[in-house]
RNA sequence: AGAGAGGUGGCCGAGUGGUCGAAGGCGCACGCCUGGAAAGUGUGUAUACGGCAACGUAUCGAGGGUUCGAAUCCCUUCCUCUCUGCCA
């Protein structure tokens, strides 16, 4: 959420920036905002004389009738009643102006970073780094759904039986490379200096709209109606929540944290043949880096981020590229956010790995994440996450570049972690 | 799930109708003391909104109510803790 501040001092600039998103009624929008808060601001300064005089009253009174002078106290007490009549109205339609403005300020998405350009799809995403060569698979290369079945270590139907479409069942081999993968990510974060967190995979409303997911997107997340409470659809979510309405020291920066959780997300409306074997899922796994920032540094921190990403898709050898998103494809909350793509070379496909966003404070705003700055005010932090890294995608990228005519080769750097270097 | 207790500032914790935005402590900041530090000692130190400011208003889990006046009394609700039950 926008500080209204913000839009108030600096209209031109959120207007531009919408723009970028290509986001509907833009200035509609803001001027409304701006007038609720006119509005919610004149009500504040009536009411608030309403109520300095009420106080004024009450304490009249109270003197009054410990000096015993009733009839002056009683001709105060009607004074006083109708004040209160009043300010009651005028507190009610403070309310109205707040909720309002609240209302509105939620509909505003993040203001895209400069960097970012205007853009409405995918398709004008900027590409701004690529790395690693593409293998050359035999004529025999087969897409990976095929490989998970054929050396029987990911089973979508029996998933399907047990819960529906999108929630698989790793097997054997499988199932250990799942856990190889989790294992390395997060080791390789600790080792970066993330501390490793175990957190609900449930989360309350509260929650929910501290990083964003609510209101409006409740369609995108698994909600258990008996006890209020979402699943969650990635470890940002509780992770962030650590921090909702804290006030944190400055010497406590930068605060890092990486967590495996699973995710679990509704994909409403997604289906057709791209979201085929790992491709997009119900249910996967993925471990995430969490940092809180002072605002001075968040953009380091996330350049910091994206190199800590790269790291390790050079080591599990797999080409990616880096995309930065334009406005209409960067996410309601974000600021910045880069697009990790790995290539699945049997699918011919490039796969979204990780994303690593640049929230500034606007989920801060909403978390009311703050820390005392130098003059001893407080001020909003800025939060990131990225995934580091989901790891279904991950998968469908090693078992497809991985093969060959003698089973798939496990990337080296996990061979320890799996115990055993093919599956075949 | 049943019974009981409780939710107060960055943290702990007093406070049962006006003198309470709130004692005391911890922490933090600045000063004194010291060769330097610790200890000791003095002063300061909640947040939000409005206002150039002086200042005003609100906030003691949340929402309602009683009252001229509520942290304090009443109702509703959420959460936490303890015991019992159930259970990994």
């Amino acid at each position: 959420m926008l500080q209204v501040h913000f839009i108030r001092e600096n209209k031109q600039m959120v207007l531009d920036g919408l723009a970028k998103r290509n986001f509907a009624n833009a200035e509609t929008i803001v001027d409304q905002v701006l007038t609720a808060d006119e509005n919610r601001r004149k009500t504040q300064v009536f009411l608030d004389e309403a109520l300095a005089e009420s106080n004024k009253l009450s304490k009249e009174i109270g003197n009054f009738f410990k000096s015993g002078e009733k009839q002056k106290a009683t001709l105060l007490k009607e004074k006083s009643g109708q004040l209160k009549e009043k300010s009651k109205e005028m507190a009610v339609s403070l309310q109205a102006f707040s909720d309002e403005l609240q209302r509105l300020l939620y509909q505003i998405p993040n203001v895209p970073h400069a960097s970012v350009k205007a853009g409405n799809s995918e398709a004008d995403n900027e590409e701004i780094y690529k790395e690693g060569s593409i293998p050359v698979l035999g004529e025999n290369a087969i897409p990976h759904w095929e490989l998970a079945k054929k050396y029987d270590i990911i089973d979508f139907e029996l998933g399907t039986k047990i819960a529906g479409a999108g929630f698989p069942v790793y097997k054997g081999k499988g199932a250990r490379l799942q856990r190889a993968l989790i294992n390395y990510f997060l080791d390789k974060n600790t080792k970066a200096g993330y501390t490793e967190i175990q957190v609900p995979h449930l989360v309350n409303e509260a929650s929910g709209i501290g990083t964003g997911q609510l209101p409006d997107k409740e369609g995108q997340m698994y909600h258990v109606g008996e006890d209020d409470l979402y699943l969650i659809p990635t470890a940002e979510v509780p992770i962030t929540n650590i921090f909702r309405g804290n006030l944190v020291q400055e010497s406590d920066f930068p605060i890092t944290y990486t967590g495996y959780t699973p995710c679990f997300r509704r994909e409403a409306g997604s289906y057709g043949s791209h979201v085929r074997g790992l491709n997009r899922l119900h249910q996967f796994d993925k471990v995430e880096i969490v940092r809180v920032e002072h605002p001075e540094n968040s953009y380091q921190a996330l350049n910091g981020m994206v190199e800590h990403i790269k790291d390790i898709l050079r080591e599990l050898k797999l080409p990616y590229k880096i995309l930065r998103l334009c406005g209409g494809d960067t996410g309601f909350t974000a600021a910045i956010t880069f697009d990790f793509e790995v290539f699945s070379t049997a699918q011919d496909r490039w796969l979204e790995i990780s994303s690593a966003s640049n929230f500034e404070n606007f989920q801060a705003n909403r978390l009311k994440l703050r820390f005392k700055n130098k003059e001893g005010k407080s001020e909003l932090a800025h939060t990131l996450n990225g995934s580091s890294l989901a790891l279904p995608r991950v998968l469908a990228a090693i078992l497809e570049n991985y093969q060959t005519e003698d089973g798939i080769q496990i990337p080296e750097v996990l061979i320890p972690y799996c115990g055993f270097d093919v599956i075949n």
